[in-house]
DNA sequence: ATAACCGGTTTGGGATCCCAAAAAAAGAGC
DNA sequence: GCTCTTTTTTTGGGATCCCAAACCGGTTAT
């Protein structure tokens, strides 16, 4: 579907925040064209979106060179993402025609209740919330009426916990059974927080709405944050991704791409 | 200096927000070569840049169309960039090491007094007094802590009005004496509130930071809105961008930038 | 008359070639 | 033995070529 440079682009992006690349490794494009088996058009074309997401950067001199983020970059970025979404649920408490699409919100919160009720946390459940969760904020992002807001959180999606409702699981804690009662609280703390926004935009409480949507994204952050205190050796971004279940859509998406290039 | 795709890209970016390409025009590569008199290698690279951008869209079919911003879009962007400000002030409020940084606020601010008091609204002063705003803005979001926000900026300012620290003047009104007063207040409303915010990342107040920096850049968009009303026909991209005085330097940019490429 | 079909043309994607500049390696001078 | 210079190699930028898919126009069949 995509052109091979899109393609690509997601292979060598991948490859960067999983760190196949060393931190500030040169990386060249013959490289490139070789482990790809592609030419070197599409390598450079992928390379220019690469290096507009500041993935990797042009030396002055010559040479591309890797600029792998770090945990604390997915922190900051989180934290803007998050910031954004604040702002977004401001401006949709205050739009006059958000009442057509509260419906939305309302069915998203509802059918994150019902499975949280239903208990189970396996692989397909986590991915139902998962997606209810992301239908909650990009709904807001897409009908605060500033465009712009979700253009910019799209423009920073591609690194890992970026995109929009990415959400974290321990999986090393799911598999006991306190650790199952301890997310099933996140989960409800979280969907508690849906419904205080929710019941805010619809109020046209824009305040209230900003300020819970900033504490809602600040869950996240200091989730995160108590993964690296844990964590003994450095938390890789890696482990990250390991943890938001995302890995399991990635991998799904990385293999029907691989079908469609062969 | 920099290669041609990315000087290519300047000028066909330039093209687009002028509003030399009609809105949803059909672009195509090979007529962008004929104009800018160079190979297709180039204006591909350049193309994906745009794209990244927003500027332009791929057609799913063949074909690229320009995405051309119109004043509303530029009017969402300053309000998604001063709500990333006021993040940054409000973080750099936080910061245990923002007192180093301090004397490089209180130097911006003290030479903008100066220059208001001058009282000269000629270019040279404004462009002064531009430069001093820039710095101001410039290090809230480079000591913020937050590096993400500043690359997030860094990524929207694209767009006109968007460069960091941007300010709008009206030319009209600068020709005519009660004008002058009028930017004069404007000028000394906007310092007096960069004054505010510098006290409170001094005191580490962290919500009157955000608070005030969120108010400050609220001015610039409800000034440009002004504009809107009072201009009787349709109020353009390049109406805003002569008001904002860049132009003199947009224009001093473009020919260095010929005169290399020749 | 309309719609389906067919050939020519346009256009963008990918590969390849050439070249200049930079980096690396080899050689000369101290 | 070290450094500076020269030569070789690498590497990225730009141009060109080829091709397949999409667009356009005309023709034909229903």
């Amino acid at each position: 579907m995509e052109s091979i440079d899109t393609e690509l682009a997601a292979r060598i992006r991948n490859d960067i925040v999983l760190g196949n690349y060393g931190e500030e490794e040169r990386i060249s494009e013959a490289r490139l064209c070789d482990t790809h088996k592609v030419s070197r058009t599409p390598v450079r074309l992928a390379l220019r979106m690469l290096e507009q997401e500041g993935l990797i950067r042009r030396s002055e001199g010559r040479g591309y060179f890797v600029n792998a983020p770090n945990v604390n970059d997915v922190l900051q970025a989180v934290q803007v993402r998050g910031h954004l979404e604040s702002l977004a649920a401001r401006l949709m408490a205050q739009s006059p025609d958000r009442l057509s699409t509260l419906p939305i919100l309302e069915a998203a919160i509802e059918e994150i209740d019902r499975l949280i009720l239903v208990g189970k946390m396996d692989h397909a459940s986590i991915r139902l919330i998962q997606k209810q969760n992301a239908v909650f904020h990009k709904t807001i992002l897409e009908c605060c009426g500033n465009d712009f807001i979700g253009f910019t959180c799209s423009r920073i999606s591609h690194m890992p916990m970026l995109e929009v409702g990415a959400m974290v699981f321990d999986r090393q804690v799911l598999s006991t059974k306190e650790g199952k009662e301890r997310s099933n609280f996140r989960l409800k703390l979280g969907n508690s927080q849906h419904k205080v926004i929710f019941e805010a935009i619809q109020k046209g409480d824009a305040v209230r709405a900003e300020g819970v949507m900033r504490e809602h994204s600040n869950t996240m952050i200091e989730y995160i944050q108590v993964f690296e205190k844990r964590t003994k050796e450095e938390l890789t971004i890696k482990d990250l991704i390991d943890y938001s279940g995302l890995s399991v859509m990635r991998k799904e998406h990385d293999t029907t791409g691989k079908e469609k290039s062969l």
